[in-house]
DNA sequence: GCGATCAGTT
DNA sequence: CACAACTGATCGC
């Protein structure tokens, strides 16, 4: 395998050209302010966000891809140095302000690459980016699909992000003496935060930094850092706890609502713990709800929680879930997948569960579906060629669990250590 | 001081 | 328990 040309939401050397998908964290390791490797290719808006992520970053580094356009790069074969041009398009990744995907075109054939995203089946920005995707492969098949699997496993299902909204409207609404704290992260969730805005008549709090960024987005002033203002306040996820939520409780009587694709964000209250059981009616949303065509209603379909006393947890996802990531890749039918995480030699592909849908018969990468054979898999390569900082943090039980009330066999067990890849050259998923 | 890596938190 | 995203401590230079 030849090295590569091109990499995506990573910074190491030794290629040509590097993708930025979106502005998270776990996205951006590894780069900084000081970057000397040259053009960073990104969307607009993460390109009008770079400052403030990245303050003395050299903006003449950075070269912004408008959605849906291909663009030509004049790249060279890192084995024979002849020219190589590849044409990228990026498309709307409906994950957080800025996010896309890319599409890659060149000798090796379509590569896509998700970062990470959400497909939703219903609304008029995904339909978009449906639209744009089929455009581009313009008939073409996918001949390597880097894949967002971070829910990629039945048990995850949850609903749009319209309908989570709806739900964490109807829970402040039906608190309306109560101080409402919404945990978030520094991008993302935005369109939950203007919809309440919208559907309750109310500014809301956001911390300085997060005004700044709500500002550069250009979003409606419907943002504030005068607490007066509000009793809506959205604060970093980070300082989201119960102890907070306590305390403010000793002087008001304040709820705070999690929006996260993870019903587990706080440890459950010692009590009650299912919202139907409180003054708040929130039955199986997928009753309540209309599923769109394809999208099988499931029976794991989570719904809002009542985590804690104060907490509400509420299936509001910036990820696919499992049916979304079904549906994408029935209507890309890739070559080859691979899961963004990244892999070891005892990694336990979630595509698993994907393996019917490829064009050709790619196998996922499991060593046994067996939990017992996939342990003595997992034995005698820890003793082989890693080395044990590759490995620090894994988790290695497989065992059958009891998973939002379903039992599953668990296969995803491996930590995740980083995002991004390096795209090569060849055909080959190794 | 800077970046990278690790541990820990929600 | 689980995950993504983030903070803060520590290490090496």
């Amino acid at each position: 395998m030849e090295g590569g040309m091109i990499s995506v939401d990573r910074w190491g050397k030794g290629s040509q050209a590097y993708f930025l998908t979106h502005l998270h964290a776990d996205h951006t390791r590894g780069l900084s302010s000081s970057w000397r490797r040259g053009p960073l290719y990104c969307s607009r808006v993460s390109a009008k966000l770079f400052p403030l992520k990245f303050p003395d970053f050299d903006l003449s580094s950075l070269r912004v891809l408008n959605i849906g356009s291909w663009h030509r790069l004049s790249l060279s074969s890192p084995s024979s140095g002849s020219p190589a041009e590849v044409d990228v398009m990026p498309i709307d990744a409906l994950h957080c302000p800025g996010a896309v995907m890319f599409m890659f075109r060149g000798d090796f054939g379509h590569v896509l690459y998700t970062g990470d995203f959400r497909w939703e089946t219903t609304g008029e920005r995904s339909q978009k980016a449906r639209t744009m995707l089929l455009d581009a492969l313009n008939g073409a098949n996918v001949d390597v699909l880097y894949l967002d699997n971070t829910y990629c496993n039945p048990a995850y299902c949850f609903p749009s992000r319209e309908v989570a909204a709806q739900q964490v409207i109807e829970i402040i609404a039906s608190h309306p003496e109560h101080d409402i704290i919404i945990g978030i992260d520094s991008l993302g969730k935005e369109d939950l935060l203007l919809r309440i805005s919208h559907c309750l008549k109310t500014k809301i709090w956001v911390w300085p930094e997060r005004l700044q960024i709500m500002h550069i987005l250009g979003y409606p002033d419907v943002f504030t850092t005068r607490t007066s203002l509000t009793r809506v306040r959205a604060v970093p996820h980070y300082s989201f706890r119960t102890d907070t939520l306590e305390g403010l409780n000793t002087l008001r009587p304040t709820i705070g609502i999690m929006p996260s694709g993870l019903p587990w964000m706080v440890k459950p209250y010692e009590g009650k713990s299912k919202a139907s059981e409180t003054c708040l009616s929130v039955t199986s949303t997928s009753r309540r709800y209309n599923v769109p065509n394809g999208i099988r209603v499931d029976r794991n379909m989570r719904t809002v929680e009542r985590v804690h006393q104060y907490i509400y947890s509420v299936p509001y996802s910036d990820h696919s879930c499992f049916p979304e990531i079904k549906d994408f890749v029935q209507l890309i039918r890739p070559s080859n997948v691979k899961g963004i995480v990244s892999m070891s030699p005892w990694y336990v592909d979630p595509l698993y569960y994907l393996s019917h849908l490829f064009r050709s018969n790619q196998r996922p990468q499991i060593n046994s579906p067996n939990p017992e054979s996939q342990g003595q898999a997992k034995r005698v390569q820890g003793q082989g060629k890693m080395k044990s900082k590759d490995f620090r943090g894994a988790r290695q039980r497989a065992a059958e669990v009891n998973f939002f009330g379903v039992r599953i066999r668990r296969v995803t067990i491996m930590r995740r250590i980083h995002r991004g890849v390096k795209i090569v050259e060849s055909h080959d998923p190794d």
